[in-house]
DNA sequence: AACATTTTTGTACACCTGTACAAATATATT
DNA sequence: AATATATTTGTACAGGTGTACAAAAATGTT
């Protein structure tokens, strides 16, 4: 019923009675215009179905309601998770995320530029390997930029962080009520920033109260790659008694727990026990029961658009870096000391 | 060191002494120009760092490179596998992906009337329910609208199935040959039409050989309802001999098993043999080895890409349906028929 | 009531491109 | 070489909006 959408500003002011100007400042927030006429645009944009055309404006303001959210594989439940709350919390703000997925573009770069062309009004990044260019080009653009879980250095710029550099005295803490003797933290070799973080963030805090732990290495942050490393652990140490293996993230320990039970025949929380981080929903099913860290991914992407709403508003801001609380999870894939009650939870 | 890309292409036609027509007529393929110019105007171009500015364009042409993505909840694996593989899929082909997640959202009509307003050039459905105003928006916009896994008559437009109509044969194929004599297909109470295409795939095939199924409801396609399915199953018949339950997502699959093992106690494939469908990463690990069906989420995407291209180009071209083959996965949540030799795959 | 000040309005231009049209040039034909 | 045809070029307009500027109206002040 209504028309081929081809009602434009100057059909509203016509039927209005006033001029074009006014029926784009009654559109246009924070425009000194009377209330009377403001009725009367109002009414016959009503009428007309008028709808004020984006494409048009963007050209005039150079601003779009776009988006760019930059993210890698999403092979990784807390990826996936990750980019739907992004998605969600964009749309709740008036934004339209654009997804860019990295994933086997030699040319991403060239994406980005070709977005930036559309002027985006910012950047969330996510991916595992931002494009060094990136905050460059955002800085020479103007581009507001928000780095998730990335390094300081890597890109400067405003940052959400999900609180892995405070794991070390949870991690530590639990295992330490249960017995643990020794500690071996699973770092992944890819230059992702929080697994580093909460790797050394657990050996700091082993080193500070005396209690024995090393660490081990596996390229990525895979099923498989958990899977590795439970075989690297056990060649590394035939008799495993109170040992306790921190993964840097629940799919990693998916893949240990498994290797271990299902390969090395040995048991958990029995022999080996495990802690993980991200809190995906496998890790909290009858075969895994993983204790682990609950990565807030709603509360990140809910600070992401909080920090580009300020920078719209203020591009001169000092770039700061949110840390999003990640609380522990206790389950049985750690032991339960006996005093504890029960902080047993699903 | 770029300027601040406010280069036009007026700056380009006068530095290659040329009309600012030739340089439009350059970047827009098939237009009539000469060789000799293009090579001015490219040269001009590449010294000036100039980029057609896609805003003034698409408000001129009407078009812009948008593709508007409708999802749901990305909890399930295979529907964050099924955006990633169509995000890759639509910036491999030149276009942009826009994630529109419906959850939560009741005036998600707006928001997609509010893309509209930017020329997408086209809309992919994958969403579990789309609204109802969708195709006749689309229809009378002239935007190509591509549905996946969505019934005929919700939607009438091109569609793209993951061969769930004819995975019945091959489910009754697999039980009988591993014994089994009574099969209970798990279908899920919401409106997914490709759940109640493979359940009634099945039912169907077990009919025609005159083998005894039956079906059990479940309200929607989750790990947990997985659960309700098996609690609902043993309380239905206590005794359970040469059962064989085909679940219609691999997610209420993993449910249905973690329930019977670890609540029930009950032995698979020993007690009761499952299939499932989707294929996600879970399924094929030690605790699972769930035979089922590969979703196959990369051709899917490709097939929508096509199908939007193709409309595109022809606007007024007969909808046509696209069927993607999903092959089954033997694995040992049934049992291997004693005469095959080894089917047994990870 | 006369003036000063603030708010609102309309006009005109800018944003940057694609393309219809006619003029100009190049190519083919006799 | 002269004509007919095909190709290329430039001019001018259209696409729909935001906003600087000055004029007009409304409000406040003495």
């Amino acid at each position: 019923m209504t028309k081929k959408s081809s009602v434009t500003s100057f059909d509203v002011a016509r039927r209005a009675g006033v001029s074009r100007a006014a029926v784009s400042r009654c559109f246009t927030p924070g425009s000194s215009i009377s209330a009377a006429t403001r009725q009367k645009v109002l009414a016959a944009a009503q009428q007309l179905g008028y709808r004020v055309n984006p494409l048009a404006r963007a050209l005039q303001s150079n601003r779009t309601k776009f988006v760019a959210v930059l993210a890698s594989r999403m092979d990784n439940p807390i990826r996936a998770k990750q980019i739907h709350e992004l998605g969600t919390a964009l749309l709740r703000n008036d934004f339209l995320p654009v997804l860019l997925v990295s994933d086997e573009f030699d040319d991403f770069e060239e994406k980005i530029t070709e977005i930036m062309q559309y002027k985006v009004c910012g950047i969330i990044v996510t991916s595992d390997t931002p494009p060094a260019a990136l905050a460059r080009h955002c800085a020479l653009q103007g581009t507001p930029l928000v780095a998730v879980n990335k390094d300081q250095a890597t890109i400067p710029c405003d940052r959400v962080l999900c609180g892995s550099d405070k794991v070390g005295q949870a991690v530590i803490g639990i295992f330490q009520r249960a017995g643990v003797r020794e500690v071996v933290a699973m770092r992944t070799e890819n230059r992702s920033f929080t697994v580093h973080q909460r790797v050394d963030s657990v050996l700091q805090a082993a080193e500070k109260i005396g209690l024995s732990a090393s660490e081990l290495s596996v390229p990525n942050m895979s099923y498989a790659n958990g899977q590795l490393g439970a075989d690297l652990l056990v060649r590394k140490a035939p008799k495993l008694g109170n040992f306790g293996v921190f993964c840097a993230a629940d799919y990693l320990a998916l893949g240990f727990i498994d290797q271990i039970r299902y390969k090395h025949r040995l048991l958990i929380p029995g022999d080996i026990q495990v802690i993980g981080f991200d809190n995906i929903p496998e890790s909290a099913r009858a075969p895994y029961n993983l204790t682990t860290f609950h990565h807030n991914t709603l509360e990140v992407a809910e600070q992401c658009v909080e920090l580009l709403k300020r920078r719209i508003k203020d591009p001169d801001a000092p770039a700061v870096t949110r840390d999003v609380f990640s609380r522990p999870i206790i389950r049985s894939s750690t032991a339960q000391h006996s005093s504890v009650a029960s902080t047993h939870q699903l």
